[in-house]
RNA sequence: GGGCUCGUGGCUUAGCCAGGAUAUAGCGCUGGCCUUCUAAGCCAGACGCCCCGGGUUCGAAUCCCGGCGGGCCCGCCA
């Protein structure tokens, strides 16, 4: 228990206590924190008025007459009809400080849950690079299993490769029947159609597109090839072990860029779940045979197999929700059913994070799901498009920005800035730092706005580097660090009577909140919580260190140096919990 | 056409789910602060029919209904 926490309970003991004085016993009532300054929770009496019979301002004169300060309580007052509380300066100072140097790292973290967590994120179709329209995806999905193993779970990160499907096998005959130089032209003209020029980039994600366009335009030229094509995909679908090998093998040659690309900015991924397994493994073929029995299974004209779903809460013309071919052979949504199946086996909760493009299919995964009896369901976090002020990214029209360009942007960037200021830095740390800050402006960029929220991504607020920005976290790590650096020998010093300054109490005072943004941002889905949070702590931290020497603070030096040690080891959790470094200089 | 979703100062954004006290913050703008711990910073200031119209409520940015505007979806694709 922290020590918000003993004070959330002694006011909601205190009040409860005052209220049964009252002769009012069991009213309900809430406790929650207050949007006015110099107050630090607030019961809000107007609720108790109907129950009481009176008006709140009385309600709240009269709780307030009845509550005396006492333990971590040391105000309370009425105000426009709600009963005001401050704690005790010293005791929370103290005590957060306290916990603070104690845990380390680990303070706010919450304790081990048990909970085994799945959670999928990315899974972007192996066919090209990484956009910044889908980046997302990944920024999302990682920052929150950062959040949720604070929050005590046992997470595991997943990516399911699409690698059935006409795309994919299109793309295999072009790696496999391309030739270099027919790529390389193709790669060439292209450049000049979309009148820029796309960087040579030596990965395989970019490499490939290429021979991607080739194959497309030769299949729409040229009858044999869409034959050949064709055959392909029928053994495919008929389980031919071989082509179904050499499919998954250009998968994972794409899948080895985009890896490449991900884990530039620091995403990595506990396991890689291929969607062809469903069909080899005959658990696809499983789902089809006992969604054929339900009672919501019906069967068309030509003999495809559909669930009517107008039952379960699906509008309009989408309520046939087909799971087989007329042929018989499985859908994309089929095998979709059969890995959630076994997603549940390995996990007690399920968090996909999707484009808001897969509602609909999540809808009908889901209802699928309870006909063939699950009782969990999937979690999804839907994020909306990210697009261009030209429009809608698209890599065919050459309207597209790669993150793998993003990355290299804002690393150059950083660069310039950390050039023009420190000269006294050798070149290879420059270079180390510029990739830090670079990639971090990247991903706070990204997390800063509430999923649902569409955004239109622009350069110039891509690179910004000031204010709501993750390099404004990161400079105020590197402004700590450097601090500690210069006090050399110091002892923590506790003494909440060293530490009374307006600022340093706001400072402790955010300090204070990151165990429930924690909560919020992991349990609740809220991940935008954590970069807003980041940010008021280290905007706390800049009018602290502007306001109140440290270095020389006399008698108060070692509890200014150890508050400021305090900000830094939360502000260091919180940027890796964004997946950001936290540079010591910058 | 139907369904889902978003709409907050010039721009971006928090608050909305669990309705309450002067609506959060950033960019940009105006002015000030580097011979003191990193100015990627700090301080001060201007800028708001919280899309519109109704309703519920003592009280609505927040809940409900109806509009308007943007986005997404409505394949025997993945």
């Amino acid at each position: 228990m922290s020590v918000m926490d003993d004070f959330t309970a002694e006011v909601r003991a205190a009040v409860s206590t005052a209220l049964a004085d009252m002769g009012a016993d069991g009213t309900e009532f809430a406790v929650e924190p207050s949007s006015m300054e110099n107050v630090d929770l607030a019961v809000p009496c107007f609720t108790m008025s109907k129950v009481l019979r009176k008006a709140p301002q009385a309600i709240a004169d009269d709780l307030a007459s009845r509550i005396a300060p006492s333990g971590l309580i040391s105000a309370v007052a009425s105000v426009n009809g709600y009963l005001n509380f401050n704690i005790d300066q010293a005791a929370m100072v103290g005590g957060v400080v306290g916990e603070i140097v104690a845990r380390g790292t680990g303070y706010g973290h919450h304790p081990s849950t048990g909970l085994r967590v799945n959670l999928e994120h990315t899974s972007t179709n192996p066919t090209g690079p990484i956009h910044v329209g889908r980046a997302r995806n990944p920024v999302i999905g990682d920052t929150l299993a950062r959040c949720l193993k604070r929050c005590g779970h046992e997470v595991t990160t997943e990516y399911y490769v699409n690698d059935v499907g006409k795309q994919v096998v299109i793309l295999t005959w072009g790696v496999n029947n391309v030739s270099d130089e027919e790529a390389a032209a193709e790669a060439e003209e292209h450049a000049k159609s979309i009148g820029q020029n796309e960087k040579e980039r030596d990965k395989t994600d970019h490499r490939l597109v290429a021979n991607y366009r080739v194959a497309n335009k030769r299949m729409e030229a040229e009858p044999e090839v869409q034959a050949c094509i064709s055959d392909m995909l029928r053994r495919f679908e008929d389980g031919d072990a071989e082509v179904i090998g050499t499919v998954r093998h250009t998968a994972e040659i794409m899948l080895d860029g985009l890896r490449e690309t991900l884990s530039n900015i620091n995403v990595t991924l506990d396991r890689y779940t291929w969607e062809s397994d469903f069909i080899a493994d005959g658990s696809a073929r499983d789902v089809v045979e006992r969604l054929k029995t339900s009672d919501y299974a019906g069967q068309t004209d030509d003999g495809a197999w559909y669930l009517d779903l107008k039952d379960f809460g699906i509008q309009g013309k989408n309520t046939k929700f087909t799971f087989t071919r007329s042929d018989g052979t499985t859908l994309y949504t089929t095998r979709d059913l059969a890995y959630h199946l076994d997603k549940f086996t390995r996990a007690d909760r399920v968090i996909d994070v999707l484009g808001e493009d897969q509602k609909l299919g999540s809808k009908q995964l889901c209802s699928a799901l309870e006909i063939l009896g699950n009782e969990k369901m999937p979690e999804p976090l839907f994020y909306s498009f990210v697009s261009l002020p030209e429009g809608k990214m698209s890599t065919r029209k050459g309207v597209v920005v790669y993150l793998d360009d993003l990355i290299d942007e804002s690393v150059s960037r950083a660069y310039e800035e950390i050039r023009s200021r420190r000269s006294d830095m050798p070149e290879e740390r420059m270079r180390e730092i510029a990739w830090t800050v670079g990639v971090g402006a990247v991903r706070y960029n990204i997390v800063r706005v509430q999923p649902e929220k569409q955004f239109v991504f622009k350069w110039e607020e891509a690179l910004n580097f000031d204010g709501n920005s993750g390099p404004y976290l990161q400079y105020v790590h590197a402004r700590a660090c450097s601090m500690l650096r210069k006090a050399g020998e110091y002892s923590h010093d506790t003494d909440a009577s060293k530490l009374t300054d307006e600022y340093e109490v706001r400072l402790v005072s955010a300090l204070s909140r990151y165990s429930d943004v924690l909560d919020a941002a992991g349990n609740g889905g809220r991940i935008h919580m954590l970069p807003a949070y980041g940010h008021e702590v280290a905007s706390a931290f800049n009018q602290f260190y502007a306001a109140v020497p440290v270095l020389d603070a006399g008698p108060r030096r070692d509890a200014r140096l150890t508050l400021v040690e305090c900000a830094k080891t939360v502000l260091a959790d919180v940027l890796d919990c964004l997946g950001m470094g936290a540079p010591e200089e910058m």
